[in-house]
DNA sequence: GTGAAAGCGCTAACAC
DNA sequence: GTGTTAGCGCTTTCAC
């Protein structure tokens, strides 16, 4: 019989025992960390086939004190920015050989955040991602321990951690010089759940109506839900000197134009709306979406880069995206009277 | 000094010495296995808190073999449906103590499933739930060995292993009967990547068809991007038969309205269109979509549940859930001749 | 209740 | 090259 253990997983040591070497051997063959003859290299591969052993990863970890799995921790998996920036580390990590755990804070409560926290430092892991892009994220940052690697996905710079940034600020100061450069006299300002008093977006909306001398209008606030975008649209719909409306994101941008559709106001016509991210359906919407687009795999990319550094202890330094470029579409254009 | 070693974490053996008790002392305290003095337990207590003492995960792993890790190998994990399903995972998982990894199975190429299979089975996992959505899905599935603990969840109804199933048949056929009873000839019906030769919205769009005897038109294949969908909108567009399309999910569903739109197609007026799965910007969309509405993240959950049950050696038996609802909204109407 | 001793399955260190 | 000896940091007997 080769199997020697009845019903248990085979280990290395049933394995050295069935092809006739040590333990270390086999080992050898496994990590590759040592010459082994090509005899024995065969007659341990033929028994690993033989037993369909794999090694165990627990006791590896233990041992080589290098768990191969990063952490991701984020206020929402399924929203695009997210679910697209998840996706971006994932690639990177499976490339290199590492799993991913992802998983969500949901508020920013002291429980859930501990929640999270915990369970996450509860398991073998190498290193966190935290998405900083809104309150749980923030406040689950600030509860890592500080020598557990981590970096930190960002719109905006801040030095707590080595972080991947997109330059939020910069890209929404563009969109909005757009608008008023289409002739309108000020650009409101929708905005998604910000993680901080203020988010990159909204200060370079601020900073571009300031620099221009517009009037700065009071800021609307939505949630993720597209449906709070739409509630939002409608009651926009009734103020005739809403003219130019600049969305946090685009799914909100979506239900704003919807609400200011069933109020009776025709986008780009009567108001131009842009968003920001350019979803997938940005394109296919009626009208067509202006947006901006972010490369958030990209972004996954780079921060996982950054992770891998910071495990294998090499010195690291702020990261920075390229700025995020201006998609202009359909749904903006310039205000009646200057047509 | 308290800290016994420098710059290392500290371990158990640390905590026992500063607390003045035995390893397996603190072990029962962490554990909450076994009594300890209510003493010695505070000063266990103390000396955990002041030396910031968190148990290794790996060698828990290690010994008391039970990770607190599960696996979900999927073909994407952006998309709509896919996020949504992962989020109820995890949201269970937490809730329950456990961690989850995702892993992305680019194809169904051999290398691509059996580098997505290889990289969870080389990780202490308590067990695996497959997206067996399409192809890749399908592929993982059967490269994971019979003896871990494993849970796929599905549109249709298979035997390898325990699956949550959305009876995604009986909602496409419902749909088609809808589509049907508003006076349209026939359905067209516009595909998403099947996971097998074909899947449940397929095969309840057929019968609902061959029940009435109407015609069974052919089948245009779309992919995962709406651009796909917009293309295919276009060339149905050309064909003045075409007047009530069934798509395989709400995002193509909005490509091809889109392309419909760009052909010079009314939708409802002209074309009525129908997705699946109610997307959260269906209902912002213009014209507001009809589409079937399936619980995605009550799906996740029910497969976490049956993973736990497979983890815990339980005899479990195939899961259904509830049928998906159909939700009318303004994309369908009768044919212009009917009206 | 509590400590000593014995592993969990692997890799690292060290001879030969 | 290869085997022997030691652990990795915990939990689990098993005495007392």
């Amino acid at each position: 019989m080769s199997v020697a253990r009845e019903n248990k997983p085979p280990v290395i040591a049933d394995v050295a025992r069935l092809a006739g070497v040590s333990v270390p051997t086999v080992s050898r063959v496994l990590t590759g960390a040592a010459k082994v003859s090509p005899e024995k290299q065969k007659r341990v591969q033929d028994a690993i086939a033989e037993l369909h052993f794999r090694p165990s990863a627990a006791a590896r970890a233990l041992v080589s004190r290098q768990p191969r799995i990063i952490a991701v921790l984020a206020g929402n998996t399924s929203r695009y920015g997210y679910a697209e920036t998840i996706r971006g580390i994932e690639e990177s990590a499976r490339a290199d050989g590492y799993l991913v755990t992802i998983t969500v804070v949901e508020s920013a409560e002291h429980d859930d955040v501990d929640t999270a926290v915990s369970l996450v430092l509860d398991q073998p892991i190498a290193g966190i991602i935290v998405l900083k892009f809104d309150p749980p994220g923030v406040a689950a940052l600030h509860k890592i321990p500080t020598d557990i690697p981590t970096v930190s996905i960002s719109g905006v710079r801040e030095n707590l951690v080595p972080q991947a940034v997109l330059a939020e600020a910069d890209a929404a100061r563009e969109m909005t010089d757009y608008l008023l450069d289409l002739g309108h006299r000020t650009v409101h300002h929708v905005r998604v759940p910000p993680s901080r008093r203020e988010d990159g977006r909204t200060t370079g909306w601020r900073a571009a109506l300031l620099a221009r001398d517009a009037p700065v209008p009071e800021i609307s606030d939505a949630g993720w839900d597209p449906e709070s975008g739409r509630a939002i649209g409608r009651e926009l719909a009734t103020r005739p000197e809403v003219t130019a409306v600049f969305c946090g994101n685009d799914e909100i941008a979506m239900g704003v134009i919807r609400g200011l559709t069933e109020g009776g106001r025709a986008v780009p016509a009567d108001v131009s709306v842009a968003g920001f991210d350019d979803h997938p359906l940005a394109a296919m919407w009626s009208p067509p979406l202006t947006t901006v687009r972010q490369d958030f795999a990209g972004l996954g990319t780079r921060a996982y880069g950054l992770l891998t550094k910071v495990v294998a202890r090499e010195t690291v330094r702020k990261y920075s995206s390229e700025r995020p470029s201006l998609v202009v579409r359909e749904s903006t254009a310039a205000p009646r009277g200057d047509r």
